[in-house]
DNA sequence: TTAAAAAAGTGATAAATGTCATAAAACATG
DNA sequence: CATGTTTTATGACATTTATCACTTTTTTAA
């Protein structure tokens, strides 16, 4: 299986352009350095899945994961991506819990594995590191939260809207106002949590009311303060 | 307004019956107990609002707290319930930004603040407790996720049965298979994620198939595979 | 206790969204 | 490059759910 290739450089990833990692000493950077080791991923391939056990976290040096939880019909719930910088996995390994998602990659991906014992080594020696932790653990939660409203009470075509401009500022547009992320319309609908055919018949109405333009799985916006009026995004 | 009472009697409030505060040392539950604030809350009471600065954290003695979103059109969307031993509003005390949520008691009270410096301070000086407390937020990360997976894909029939549930194992049920809560119907509907008119209609329906009684806003479950089967609850 | 307010309940109807079938287009891969 | 597979697209239709209007019941508070 070529999907994973092992990559020994360690020292060629820079943690500290992390800012997670910002507050850690030298030694404890070089320790970290020493216990990852780094693969590369194909796109498609899965790095964990719901309900198995992992001991440990995935830093994402370059590439888009998925993350996503299978609901009871097999249907996909993508909950978030993961890009450079991100972490992923470090949910269930400090709950102690299974995985509540699955991570898919979406581009090839560089990632560097953490054993559970040194993440939590890290949260027990370096308060600063617990902190911004903690931190980013909070925030994540207040998006899931805020995401869990927009689900229940907007309806679809306000979701869509409010994720194209989701993704504009997570993956950022080119010089082209295109999508710099390439996604399926199922896996649009699976962010939007709605059907893919409600999804590319509501992309063409966007189209036609000259919102957006498209290119097979690129995405053009053109016209952004009608798309957060749509909606009803404030920041 | 006599909506809050005070009460000076810190030392009658058991920390460490709580467990997020079990590897306190003495010394920390004692200036833990010097700092906290303890007041008396009436049902109705709102404890902060969404956007509103708060600056540390509440422990709930005793009673019990919704805690919601409000969505555009200023529908409620209950995110979870807080009962003694839980702690409210330290998500957005460690992420530095403004309540996502509004508090609201539901059942009156006793409410115990405890300022954001201290608790920052206990995470920085305690990693026990850091990770007592990264654990809590990573597993409310967990349940967050699993519902809103749930509102995007399940039917509103199979949330109010999964609701009815989670106010089961929430709030137990007494002698009598009552659930030991009592909403309004819109309240429910504000947890399930749909009209009041809709919660009223299938209440009546699980009521009409022997799945529950209802009397008042005392709701009895009587066939609890059913609603498990219904719901598609998987433990 | 009683009047006013809030909540619960019901029917009719509208709107939103999902499902299914099918065709065309795009993509992948031997 | 031919072909099988996946994705996109579109129409018809079914289903779910929301909305509105109204009545009855319950709760609240003076």
């Amino acid at each position: 299986m070529k999907n994973i290739q092992n990559v020994p450089f360690n020292d060629e990833v820079d943690l500290l352009s992390y800012n997670i990692f910002n507050g850690l000493t030298e030694e404890e950077l070089e320790s970290l350095t020493q216990s990852m080791s780094c693969t590369l991923h194909k796109r498609g391939n899965i790095l964990y899945h719901e309900g198995s056990r992992i001991n440990g976290t995935y830093i994402v040096v370059k590439g888009i994961l998925k993350v996503y939880k299978t609901g009871f019909d097999g249907k996909e719930q993508i909950i978030r991506f993961a890009k450079d910088g991100d972490l992923i996995g470090f949910r269930s390994t400090i709950s102690d819990e299974l995985a509540c998602t699955t991570a898919k990659v979406v581009n090839d991906a560089l990632l560097c594995y953490l054993p559970g014992e040194i993440l939590t080594s890290l949260i027990k020696v370096n308060s600063e590191f617990a902190m911004s932790l903690m931190k980013l653990t909070c925030r994540e939660l207040g998006e899931s939260n805020k995401f869990l409203t927009d689900i229940a009470q907007k309806t679809v075509r306000e979701r869509l809207a409010e994720v194209l401009l989701l993704l504009m500022d997570t993956f950022d547009l080119d010089e082209d106002h295109t999508l710099q992320i390439s996604l399926t319309r199922e896996e649009l609908a699976n962010m939007v949590g709605t059907a893919t055919e409600s999804v590319i018949r509501l992309l063409s109405e966007f189209k036609s009311d000259k919102l957006i333009e498209l290119n097979g799985r690129k995405i053009k916006l053109i016209n952004i303060p009608k798309l957060i009026k749509i909606g009803n995004v404030y920041i």
